[in-house]
DNA sequence: TATGAATGAGCCTTCATTCAT
DNA sequence: CATGAATGAAGGCTCATTCAT
C-alpha cells in the first residue's frame, strides 16, 4: 500500500483541475455566466461531471480564484511589516489585488453585480480579503495617513469596479483610476 | 394633403414616446437587460412595434437616456460659466453625471459592460459627454489644478464604473468613492 | 367589421383547441406527466405556444378535462331529479364519473398522487364535483340508504383509485370493482 | 477450502442485506421511484454494487417486499384455519394485507402503474399473495358468503388501488374503503 | 403601421447507466 | 466483487425574434 491517494482518487483529481483549467480560459472569454456546457466542452468533459464536482456556478467559480484570492489575502501582512510606511503597504497591496482582478476578464463585473447565485463569491471576498485589506486601513488609519470614511468593503468593491474594462477602458486605464482613487483615499497634508 | 405631418405620423410618435416612457421605467425596476416583452406590456404595445422602432436593444437604451445625456452634456458650459473655480464646475458637473448614472438601475453595468451590442449608447457617450467633460478639464489643466494623464474619457468611464451598485455598496457608496476619486485627480500643492 | 373575433383571435383559438387535442391524446398514451415537447410535437407547434397558453401543466390538464368534469357535475341534479331512488341516482352518477376516468388515462393516477403541481386539478375537482358527488350522498343518507362515515370527497378519491387501469385489470375490472364498492356503500337491511 | 460459504459470500451476502435495508428504508421515505444514488448512499455503498446484485429496479423492489409478501400469503391458511368463518379470515387477512400496503409509501402506486418493469414484482404477487387469496375466497365461496364474479387477482388489484394514499386521504380512509369494497364482496342475504 | 402568436434555440439540471480501476 | 467518477440523454423553461394578418 505504498500510495495513500488511489490511481482513481488521482484521475479524479486531474479532472477537477481540468474542469477549473477551462472554467478559468472559458471565463476569461465569455464572462463567468457563460454556459455550463460551453465548459464542459472545454474540459473535455461531459455537464454532469461538472455538476458533481462543482453543484452550483458559484462553486465553480469560487474553486477558480480561491487560490489566487488567498494569496492576495496573505499578501498584506506580509506588505505591511516589510512597507516604509501602512500606507505604501496598503498601495502596494491594491496594486496586487488589482492585478488579480484585472486579468479576470468579468470576474469585476460579477462582483459588482449583486448577483444571487454569486454570494459564495462574494462571501469569500468577505472573509478573506476585506479583512486583510481591514488591517491595511487600520494601520493607514493609526498613522493619520487616512481620509475619514473609508471602510475596506466599500473601497475593495470601488477597485473591483474600476477594474471592469472594455473597449477603449483596458488595464492600464483601470490600473490608473485605481491609483488615483488610492490618492483620493490618502489624507491630504 | 393639407397636413405636413399627417395624423399618422402623430400618431406613431405617440407610440415612440410611449414606448420610451415605458422602457425608461423597467430600466429603472430591473436594469437595461429587462425582456423586450415587459417594456412592450408596460407600453401596452406589441412586442413588433418596439422591434420596428428599435431594432436593436441598444438603439432603445440609447434613444431612453439621449434627452438626460444631452442635458448633462449642456450642464457643462453652464457650471464653468457660475463657478469659482474650473475645478468646482468639475466637480458639480460630476455630481450631476453620477445623480443621472446613480438612479438607472444596471446602465453603469451596461456601459461597463463592453457589450457590442451597446455600442451605440457607448458613441452617444463619446460624442457628446466626453467633449463636455473634456472642456471642464481643460479648464483645470489651464488653472493646474488637475493632475497630469486625467482624461475625459477614461474619467468617465471610471465614474460609470464606481456607479454600479449593488448589495452592501449603495448609491452612497458610489458617490463617496467617486468623489474621493476626484480629489485625487486635484493636483495636490 | 362583421366580425367580433378577428382572424388572428380565431387562428389562436385553433391552435389552443390543436394543443389540447394533442394533450389529450398524448395523455391518453403516456399519461399526464408525459413531457411537454412531446404534446407540442403531436400538436405541430412549439413548446413556447404551450408555455403561452398554459403556463403550468396542471394548467394543461385541467383544461383538457375541465369540459367533461362540468359536464359530470351537472349530471348530478338532472339524476337526482329523473330516477326512482337516491342510491339509483348516486349509482348512475358514479357510472358517469367512473366512465370519465376509466377512458383518461394516468388520470386517476394523477389524480391519486398528490403531486404538488396538480393542485389546480384536484381544486377543480374539489370544487366541481365533490359537490355534486355530496349532493347526491346526502339525499342517501336522508333516506337512510347509506352507510355512516362515507363522504364525498373519500368516495371519489377511492373510487378514482379504483379506475387506475394497467396490464391484467381492465376497465371492466374498474368498473367492477367500483360496482363493488357502492354496493358496500348502501346501509344493509 | 474448509468453508463450504467462504469469506467472500458471506461479505457479498451482507452488502446485499444492507442494500435492501437501505432501499427499504428510501422507499418509505421516497417512493419505490427514490433514485438508485440515494438508496446507494444510505446503504454505504456504491451505486454499481447494486446494479451488480439487482439489475433493474424491479429486482430491487421485490427483493425489498419478497419476505413481507411470503409472509402475508402464508397467513392465509392460518387464519382460515383458527376463524369462525370463511369471510373473517378474508377479512382478517385482507386487513394484514392492507397493512402491508399502507406502510410501503408509493408500492401500491407502483403496483398500480402498470409500469413494464415492474413486472417482476407483479408476478410475484401474482404467484404468491394471488394464490394465497384465491384460497380464501374459494373458502368463502363454498360458503356462499361471496358475491360472483370476485376473482383474486382484481380483488387484490383494488385494494391495492384503494391504498394509494396522497393529501386528504390517508391511510385511515383508505382502509375505511378497503373494508367497505369487502362488505360490498359479500353476498347479502 | 401595429400586433402578438408562434417559433425554437439555448441554458439549466437530474439521474440512470456504464466501466476502468 | 466493489467502487464511484464520468457520461449524456432527457426534460423543464425562457425569451429574442419573426411574420402573417
Amino acid at each position: 500500500m505504498p500510495e495513500v491517494v488511489g490511481v482513481r482518487q488521482a484521475q479524479a483529481q486531474r479532472t477537477r483541475s481540468g474542469v477549473l483549467a477551462a472554467a478559468a480560459s472559458i471565463f476569461v472569454d465569455q464572462g463567468v455566466q457563460a454556459p455550463i456546457r460551453d465548459i464542459a466542452e472545454r474540459a473535455g468533459v461531459g455537464v454532469g461531471t461538472i455538476y458533481r464536482n462543482f453543484p452550483t456556478r458559484a462553486d465553480l467559480v469560487t474553486a477558480v480564484y480561491r487560490h489566487q484570492i488567498d494569496t492576495c489575502a496573505a499578501l498584506a501582512p506580509q506588505l505591511l511589516a516589510e512597507s516604509a510606511s501602512p500606507f505604501t503597504a496598503l498601495s502596494r497591496w491594491v496594486d496586487a489585488f488589482v492585478e488579480f482582478l484585472v486579468t479576470k476578464h468579468g470576474l469585476g463585473a460579477a462582483l459588482g453585480s449583486g448577483d444571487a447565485g454569486l454570494e459564495n463569491l462574494h462571501s469569500l471576498m468577505l472573509d478573506t480579503l476585506v479583512p486583510a485589506c481591514a488591517t491595511l486601513l487600520d494601520a493607514c488609519d493609526a498613522d493619520d495617513e487616512l481620509s475619514p470614511g473609508i471602510t475596506a468593503y466599500t473601497l475593495m468593491r470601488a477597485i473591483g469596479n474600476l477594474c471592469i474594462t472594455g473597449t477603449d477602458y483596458d488595464q492600464a486605464d483601470a490600473k490608473h483610476m485605481v491609483a488615483t482613487l488610492l490618492t483620493g483615499c490618502r489624507r491630504k497634508e
